[in-house]
DNA sequence: CGCTACTATGTAACTAGTTACGTATTTAAT
DNA sequence: ATTAAATACGTAACTAGTTACATAGTAGCG
């Protein structure tokens, strides 16, 4: 079996590499079939100047897509051969416009032939296949467009990571967990205010006994986070002391808390979720929009490092 | 709009390239996320390694699908980075066995674990499209082992060409280019016998009178070839006298040419059309076959250049 | 045994691009 | 008018491979 059938779909890359070079492979052959005294490499610098009478290095470079260094290399060899001129642009001396010499403009038509054929080469190659390869690249492109595969991938381990993830209630032997988790989290940031100790070190009193909800997030057993739902009032809870270890971050873990979080709001009949917390925390900040809390005015915070309040409607 | 999909399908090839360099330009950044310290392009050997406990540099070429020198250079880089060690084969000194190294092993279910996130990633990505580019690559793959690219549109270009050809009737003011030609193509490859003088300057006495006929081939109003169909009796004809311009061949003309004889030949009632050639003429014989002539054993030809004759059945 | 041909490997040089960098020129902002 | 930023370009150095070549070892054959 084939290396790369056998490593699946992994060597994606790999494989269209392949394909690709097989079939500019045989490009100098055609070439040479033709006797269009035209290296394979500069066809594309070739057709647009062949459309478009002159044009700029870099102008070049945009249409092709490629570097405007690989299209100065190129055109300077083409101009060995006699089949290109430059001449700077008369308003603007940085400008190097190429030409094609008359000797250049005669290969044209023996081009055309050329590529007319190849075309048709390539549409009996592809009409000769169930699946339409041409039209699968386009697709894929376009897809890696609005999200790279890079992204797609980190996506993958994200939403692997997340299994692992286990939101469970707060019970008292996880009291060392929460304070140290917050404070740690806190000191990373800011000092820790008189308000945080209230509630880190008597959560019991601070947080469940008015009606509040504690969260702990375990990682393969072990705790890595925190997050607690606080009763403002009948229909209003907060969320506040969301925490997650430095080591496990980057794995959804604070969009699962605050999840729970909100569920156990929206259980407990409230209308909705609110936060404060600091602008400079950019990561936090994009975590709420994601949980779809919104920006708002209003009441002055106990925390000295709240400059931004956000709530949440369930209604 | 894109250069590429504006040049169409000739560009079929560079477009692959792009989408593969897009993609494999991920890798590094995907090594990164999963602090496999492994080079992208060390991939292939690792995991051959990863597979098969030791190799050997060609083998490892071989399965991976690269040269042996590509191999070597990656298999040194490894070995500066401690990922893998060498020794010589105990029987055989010329062989470089490969192993990974306990350092190397121990990137294994790190390296697993990224695989199969980037599998997913590859497999989402690709069910996000209606096209199946996976399957369209394999296809195409398969249909290039079959039929190369190169010869795909030399077919093409021949298929264009024989539509500028003409095979038409002789008639008394080609005598010229038909004994012109004969004498040429004869030329070429053996000296001019006296049976040649006899048919070529009297086509009209030797081959016509007798119930035989005779085509012209014209390329562009140019006369490029001919072919004569001799009557030997009621039932059978002899092609013969068949010869194409130096500088027209590789057309398909001579296989119009012959087509023509043998339809003449059905049409007027034959039951086989019989030839005499030479073995050294490769191409010729290669035509007669394509034309479906078969070899046959038995009459003394009047040339001394003919050492094989076909047959070609119309009943 | 010695010769020839083949195999396995390493090294060097090449290819088609790239990125990085330096220079000249233009544009925009004080 | 000056100065900073941006643009256009060329050159050099790098990358991931390739082919070409040299070398050492093996195998077969007379």
């Amino acid at each position: 079996m084939d290396f790369y059938s056998q490593i699946g779909k992994v060597a994606l890359g790999s494989r269209l590499r392949r394909l690709s070079d097989r079939l500019t492979e045989d490009a100098t052959k055609i070439y040479t079939l033709y006797n269009v005294a035209l290296d394979p490499k500069w066809f594309p610098v070739f057709y647009v100047l062949s459309q478009k009478e002159s044009a700029a290095i870099t102008e070049i470079a945009q249409i092709i897509g490629h570097s405007h260094a690989s299209v100065s290399q190129i055109v300077k060899e083409m101009g060995k051969r006699g089949l290109t001129t430059t001449e700077k642009h008369s308003q603007d001396a940085r400008i190097n416009l190429v030409k094609l010499t008359e000797a250049g403009r005669q290969l044209i038509p023996r081009l055309d032939q050329q590529c007319a054929d190849v075309d048709q080469a390539v549409a009996g190659l592809l009409s000769d296949a169930q699946n339409d390869l041409y039209n699968a690249i386009a697709e894929v492109e376009f897809l890696l467009t609005s999200k790279s595969f890079f992204d797609r991938v980190q996506a993958v381990r994200k939403a692997r990571e997340q299994q692992a993830v286990e939101i469970i209630d707060y019970s008292p032997e996880f009291h060392d967990d929460f304070k140290h988790l917050n404070y740690e989290w806190i000191a990373e940031h800011f000092d820790v205010e008189d308000a945080d100790r209230q509630y880190l070190e008597h959560p019991d009193k601070k947080i469940l006994k008015p009606g509040g909800h504690i969260f702990m997030a375990l990682y393969n057993t072990e705790v890595v986070g925190t997050c607690a739902l606080a009763k403002m009032d009948d229909t209003t809870y907060e969320l506040a002391k969301m925490a997650v270890k430095k080591s496990a971050r980057g794995k959804g873990i604070g969009q699962l808390l605050g999840q729970a979080a909100i569920n156990k709001a929206r259980e407990l009949g409230a209308e909705r979720v609110y936060l404060e917390s600091n602008t400079g925390l950019a990561p936090a900040i994009n975590l709420y929009q994601k949980l779809g809390f919104q920006k708002v005015v209003g009441k002055p915070s106990p925390y000295e490092r709240c400059n931004i309040q956000m709530e949440l409607k369930l209604v």
